[in-house]
DNA sequence: CGATTTTGACCTGCGC
DNA sequence: GCGCAGGTCAAAATCG
């Protein structure tokens, strides 16, 4: 929970530092990650970090239903919509404008089901929260914890 | 065969 | 009121 907490904790965060090394991550797909922003607790939320990927698995399923060229930014953004039923978190995707290795996703709303697969998390951080049921059910962590 | 991706068109909000 | 930019939809095509 070390993101999310820190997403809520640091409320207009704009960079937030992580350490490659701290966290199980897939050499191939992120190689580092840049920071978490968000404004406010109902806005998107902003994840900026480097990955060779152009959508790293989060987790959940999304289906891809746009892409538009954003003025500023010589790369496509692509809009994505969660495919659990029910569910309508929808997120963008787009590449930095000079940084082809950053990678920009914005989550728009909350997951309110658990995911689909459960990959594993970077291990075990949420896999126990005897007294803590309120963050099981926001399970919604923007993390690539591949 | 079902689900997902692609691409262009369409719609809406904002600024001038 | 018009034009621009951004966001969404939908039909066809593709992949597994």
């Amino acid at each position: 929970m070390g993101i999310d907490q820190a997403l809520i904790d640091h409320n207009m965060v704009d960079v937030l530092d992580v350490e490659p090394s701290s966290r199980k991550r897939r050499e191939n797909e992120v190689s580092n990650m840049i920071g978490t922003t968000r404004t406010r607790e109902n806005d998107p939320i902003i994840i900026q970090m480097e990955s060779k990927e152009n959508n790293p698995d989060d987790g959940f399923s999304w289906k891809k239903y746009g892409q538009k060229l954003i003025r500023g930014n010589p790369n496509p953004r692509n809009y994505y919509k969660c495919t659990f039923i029910g569910c309508n978190v929808k997120k963008h995707v787009e590449r930095g404008a000079d940084n082809v290795k950053s990678l920009v996703i914005a989550y728009f709303g909350n997951h309110e089901h658990d995911a689909p697969v459960i990959n594993n998390w970077s291990g075990s951080s949420m896999s126990q929260d005897p007294g803590n049921p309120s963050v099981r059910k926001a399970t919604f962590i923007p993390l690539v914890s591949l």
